[in-house]
DNA sequence: GCCCAACGACTGCTTGAGCAAATATAACCG
DNA sequence: CGGTTATATTTGCTCAAGCAGTCGTTGGGC
């Protein structure tokens, strides 16, 4: 019975896994009370946390896991549903945004704080300080490594500076 | 600019989330090249690792990612290219096995080392053992907390009793 | 100013997955 | 034994996503 998948690698790699698939679930069941789904909000999430609420679309494409055509139509069904609109870039007339309206702003407002209580309750609660703090260090190492470009939070080095009206 | 999404919460599920896609495209990458796709790689996994390399069809599916409809037509396109079989259950008309064919387990058996190398390299090669252990230590027990059923491993506690002729 | 390569968004086509219905078999109960 | 219920798999339909091609726009070289 000592065969191949016994080893420690599998093994690691199949923990991981199951930990991503197991809070995938969570957090699908919970957006789903809110009427979204799992790219949806990481769509609108990202444009929230970007200034103005909007991004260019391939700059969208580039921070979620969705292609330039993948983005394309995840706004359309969200422009349908009122969370999003387009606006036409002024100063390139190839480019357009996705904001988020208001509506869309609400509906996250409503959806995060049960958000994070699932993080915290399956996740991040789940350990000591010093544990989730040994857990998140080697996460971060990994991440490091195998990097695909990410730590896509604030990239927009100097993103929206001509090209953008943020207020409004 | 303090707003919600420096939330540690939120920054913790990000690098599980980042580390997992990492991980993944280095994984699909790597599969491609012996022309599996992810699923395909789990599928004949599973089998390989259970007696007899082979699984009924529900049980295949409740060891993976996939629906029993999924898992249908996977198991479609991986018997078109010749690397399982479907063998009726003597005991029970309504199951079906699917057996990892020799061709299967040859390829199997290519792809694996080479698997084996991309974890220990982008992975648990990472880290020192004891952080290694800790992290993983993490995992398991936010695995354990949010468990969907998993230890999907050798769950099969008297699977293959009476309803298998598990030799050739 | 003109041309051509690069770029941004969108669309046609294909693929893979799930849900729900259909089919076949099994098990149970009287 | 006959009927009802549960189980295993497959199939029809729908939908989301990627790739490759299209169209309009931009910018640089000359």
């Amino acid at each position: 019975m000592t065969n191949v998948f016994d080893d420690p690698r599998i093994t690691a790699v199949g923990l991981l896994y199951e930990v991503h698939a197991g809070l995938s679930a969570r957090f699908a069941a919970q957006l789903e009370e809110h009427d979204l789904s799992t790219v949806e909000f990481e769509v609108i999430t990202r444009l929230a946390r970007s200034p103005g609420n909007q991004l260019r679309m391939t700059d969208l494409a580039a921070q979620t896991s969705l292609s330039t055509s993948g983005v394309t139509r995840v706004v359309d069904r969200m422009e349908r549903d009122g969370l999003l609109t387009r606006r036409a870039c002024p100063n390139d007339r190839r480019s357009s945004y996705a904001v988020v309206t208001a509506a869309g702003m609400q509906r996250l407002d409503e959806t995060l704080p049960g958000h994070l209580r699932i993080i915290e309750q399956w996740f991040t609660g789940q350990l000591d300080p010093e544990a989730l703090a040994a857990l998140l260090d080697g996460l971060r190492r990994v991440r490091n490594a195998v990097h695909p470009g990410a730590t896509a939070g604030s990239t927009d080095q100097e993103v929206a500076d001509d090209c953008d009206r943020p207020d409004r």
